[in-house]
RNA sequence: GGCCCCAUCGUCUAGUUAGGCCUAGGACACCGGGUUUUCAUCCCGGCAACUGGGGUUCAAAUCCCCAUGGGGUCACCA
């Protein structure tokens, strides 16, 4: 075990966190959680034109709302610009780098390639050779006296210093530069991870065009980061057993670099909509119902005057049958709209047939005449109208279905009309024999 | 294009470090069947892979080389 394990997660605030971003966040915390080690936040923002400040807010938010907390940091590298104006003075000094003047960028530092770099040791990958005679000078400070990203991050990284550097592997080209930033600056090599990258369902590098990617929008379409955490962290590492399932304590028990797989992974959202749904049959239904409470009203609807007690029977009732919390207002919007959509083929094939309509206004008439509206007089009542008219129960229950619900598919058709309550539920039956039958 | 990385079912992967226990295991998806008042869940069964070619070896998914394919990177972006 190695001591005094500190790494770092890096993001630089011009977008999201997107999904890529996630994993590395999290196979940097599991490592630091795994080894007692540290993990510092640090905001890349030497981009002036492209940082913002409401990204950087966006980024922090997704962390929390994941779960993934740090012990140092943010730290943001727009603060640090005398720190970097230190490093860039001691190149110039040792005749590292050289001052190069360009009328419209202004004045910038650039950095004299000369040190013979050596192969890398990557802990994933295992050794990684490099042509030095092909790496060149490369800037360090830009006009804008800010600090490029090689520059800012290998003066950072040797300061905090981390001990292990996780990074997506599309960073490996940009290692070589580094490494000789290390050595020019005198700072200890860290070790290096260069973790696969993820890509998109069609196996190009994830964008904009694979729809969802980043971290809020699968909040905003009911995934539960608990979901996500487990199916990105099994993006590129398995335990090494068939588990699938794991809390975020086991993964930290679990995680090691050497079990990180070198080649990179497909986002497959049908596996990870069945991981959520896993999830969200497992939640307790008190935290179930708190959950959906954003998705309720963002669907319109006041929560103020809802009873909790009805939200948990609801959401326990319809649990199995949605893979996201935005999925569940789809079906269970009957319950909460006064008004509701009736599908023609269901009204078609299960309403509009011979002896329906007196079927319904008998079940109808029954159901009027129920004192208590709960599940267990509900089927007796329902029983005893299929019992008399000496039919299936399935000719009943379909018909009764569309009619309250619209639809063809429903929860069991007793509970249905428990939570719908006696009055809208008779509404339904009255307005479906009206306008159907 | 130069350089770099990678390569097991459609997808995520186990197996590769220490070659034989692999007629390659699990999961998602898909296809059958069962349970059920519908749908979903659930249960049972099935389909499906070592990219190709050379080596090394008694023995290769596992080691080596080449080819092919995919990805990354070549900024005063990060």
């Amino acid at each position: 075990m190695t001591k005094n394990v500190k790494v770092r997660f890096p993001p630089s605030p011009t977008g999201f966190l997107h999904i890529g971003g996630a994993r590395t966040a999290l196979y940097n915390w599991l490592f630091a959680r795994h080894h007692n080690g540290k993990l510092v936040l640090r905001i890349e923002d030497t981009d002036q034109v492209r940082s913002t400040n409401e990204a950087t807010q966006s980024i922090l938010e997704s962390l929390q709302w994941l779960g993934l907390d740090w012990d140092e940091g943010p730290y943001y590298q727009s603060q640090r610009l005398a720190i970097y104006q230190e490093s860039v003075e001691k190149l110039l000094k040792q005749g590292d780098a050289t001052y190069i003047d360009d009328p419209e960028k202004g004045r910038a530092v650039r950095f004299k390639v000369k040190d013979v770099v050596t192969d890398i040791e990557d802990l994933i990958h295992g050794k990684i050779k490099f042509d030095t005679a092909l790496i060149e000078d490369f800037i360090i400070q830009k006009g804008d006296g800010f600090p490029t990203y090689n520059f800012a991050c290998v003066v950072d990284d040797g300061l905090m210093e981390i001990s292990h550097i996780i990074r997506g592997d599309d960073h490996i080209s940009n290692t070589p530069r580094q490494i000789a930033l290390y050595h020019a600056l005198g700072f200890d090599l860290p070790k290096f991870a260069h973790i696969p990258m993820i890509l998109g369902e069609d196996g190009t590098r994830l964008s904009k065009r694979h729809g969802a990617t980043s971290a809020v929008e699968y909040r905003e379409k009911g995934y539960l980061p608990e979901a996500i955490i487990n199916f990105i962290a099994l993006l590129g590492w398995s335990p090494g057993n068939d588990q699938e399932f794991m809390t975020k304590q086991e993964m930290i028990e679990k995680f090691s670099l050497k079990r990180v797989n070198k080649s990179s992974a497909r986002f497959d959202t049908v596996k990870l909509d069945w991981m959520n749904s896993k999830y969200i049959r497992e939640l307790p239904a008190e935290k179930l119902a708190s959950s959906l409470h954003y998705f309720i009203e963002k669907a319109g609807f006041d929560t103020n005057h809802l009873s909790d007690a009805w939200l948990q029977k609801l959401a326990e009732l319809y649990k199995e049958r949605f893979k996201t919390l935005s999925e569940f207002m789809i079906q269970t919007y009957p319950f909460f709209s006064n008004e509701i959509e009736y599908d023609n083929k269901a009204v078609e094939k299960f309403l509009k047939k011979d002896g329906v309509s007196s079927l319904i206004s008998n079940t109808h008439a029954e159901l009027k005449e129920l004192k208590t509206f709960s599940i267990k007089e509900i089927e007796d009542c329902l029983r005893k109208v299929t019992t008399h008219q000496g039919i299936g129960f399935g000719k009943l229950a379909q018909p009764l279905r569309v009619a309250i619900v619209g639809k063809s598919a429903s929860a069991g058709i007793f509970e249905t009309l428990e939570l719908l309550g006696k009055e809208k539920s008779l509404n339904r039956l009255e307005y479906a024999m009206k306008a159907f039958l």
